[in-house]
DNA sequence: AATATAATTCCACATAATGGAATACAATTT
DNA sequence: AAATTGTATTCCATTATGTGGAATTATATT
């Protein structure tokens, strides 16, 4: 009998945190899905040899998922034998963004954050240990996505990510980031837990988080959290500019139109998303 | 028992059309896939019921598919009680977009192209009886994505949906379109299939589709086909304009810059995307 | 042509999903 | 505040559905 093999019955997603106990893997379904994580972790199209090494599944089993994984537009199979993620989920992913209501309610004001400052500003909601980038709006010189939306990226080293971890306490957030490590991105980059738990302790006074040249050299942000209630929603919102052209001063003087919109905001969140009580 | 029970084992994808027989439902994972397809339809968030009622699944067992979607992170579970499509989605579809081979060898070509007519280009893929974009480089005015990646729009009433229709000969269009409707968006949408055959005869002649205002009034575009060996990858190009700002007679000028830049993207396919034979 | 490597199919078997019905929960109404 | 309706969630005996080791077929390499 496999040691590996999932228990599926009962792996119920804490509400509380939203972090799944287990490596989601749900029964039928987590084994599909282990597939497109492989696949997705490689950022590169897979043969099927290349993803059994990979994976918890035997041939037999995953080779089956897979066949139904292309079925259902989830995985392409390529001409040559390779395999990359399908279109289907680029037309779900479509329509996930185009409806979801937190970002609905955020889109005109962070445009009109954008238009303030003139620099670009980014939408990112925390999920795991990461955030995931949820909308951009750009300024003027479209210097092509570097972040794009869709993009995760890790809390710890983004301005998004420090203000969304800011609207947990801080048992919550040693919790949530025990086992991470922390990559040093640039010499700047937070490089321990209780590093970034201090820090977070000056943001949850100010209301307003930096990216000090953590995550890209070269680039920093001023960010603002925003939460929902029972922080069932966590996010952040920033201006971010290239530091030649923006000095820090000058990030210092749009913080309090960040932290503003990040308010209004808020605000109308608690207007909209939550359940009469 | 059941009559619409699927019959799972054995419902093979066609590798000539893509077009799959049975409408997606291969056993657990296309159990799944109906409730995100749902939610995808409905373009809002549902509650448990009124998923329940478009759906062909019993109460108990469509619960435990979304909870199990839930704890994969397709599906996000509101406070409301209302449920939306996970980030998780969004998630994956970045790396499919960064990853696609396809797009990547486009990009270079289409921005060029971009950058000759100062308008914006479209590169859309054929799936099914639709057109997903790919990939989208914008002119200077930023006017917001109207046409975002990802988004499905029908073959019939696009220059790119026409441009790739025309790879394939008639027989196989009339099989893929066969039991299609076709919507009147603007007065100048084709129709009718017959219609629709009658113009990819003039395209496939050409090598030049034309979208005259038949999707979105006031706008129009120039597209060509972009297509590999045995039409395993069939897409389109095209550089669109608001017809206040450009005139037809301008955007036929367009039209050999168009199909030159499909031109030198096949060729690329051909050298890097094919087995060797 | 022969060998090696990788992809796909098969099928007896048991686990994992099913689904009808009961229960818990939430929102209105009286 | 209690009753009522509507909605979400859990249960569990049953079996259909997915499993996985091994055989087969296809593709690449020597």
């Amino acid at each position: 009998m496999d040691i590996l093999k999932s228990t599926n019955r009962k792996n119920p997603i804490s509400r509380e945190t939203g972090i799944k106990p287990g490596t989601g893997d749900t029964g039928t379904l987590g084994k599909g899905m282990e597939v497109l994580e492989i696949i997705s972790s490689a950022g590169r199209p897979m043969r099927f040899t290349d993803i059994l090494d990979r994976s918890s599944q035997p041939r037999g089993t995953l080779h089956r998922q897979m066949t139904n994984l292309v079925s259902e537009g989830l995985l392409a199979a390529n001409a040559d034998h390779s395999y990359e993620l399908g279109l289907k989920l680029l037309e779900l992913a479509s329509s996930a963004w185009s409806s979801n209501e937190f970002r609905k309610i955020a889109e005109p004001h962070i445009r009109a954050l954008q238009a303030e400052t003139g620099e670009t500003v980014h939408l990112g909601i925390l999920k795991g240990r990461q955030i995931i980038y949820l909308d951009k709006v750009e300024g003027q010189q479209s210097v092509r996505m570097h972040s794009q939306i869709g993009n995760a990226s890790p809390l710890y080293c983004t301005g998004v990510g420090k203000a969304a971890l800011s609207a947990f306490p801080i048992e919550d957030v040693r919790k949530r980031l025990g086992d991470t490590e922390f990559f040093r991105f640039t010499p700047n980059t937070i490089a321990s837990l209780d590093a970034l738990v201090d820090e977070l302790a000056d943001i949850r006074r100010s209301g307003i988080a930096w990216d000090r040249e953590e995550h890209e050299p070269g680039i920093h942000c001023v960010a603002a959290p925003v939460y929902s209630q029972h922080r069932h929603i966590a996010a952040g919102i920033s201006a971010t500019a290239p530091a030649f052209r923006v000095s820090r001063g000058q990030l210092a003087e749009w913080a309090p139109l960040v932290k503003n919109t990040a308010q209004q905001i808020m605000k109308e969140m608690a207007a909209r998303l939550s359940p009469r009580t």
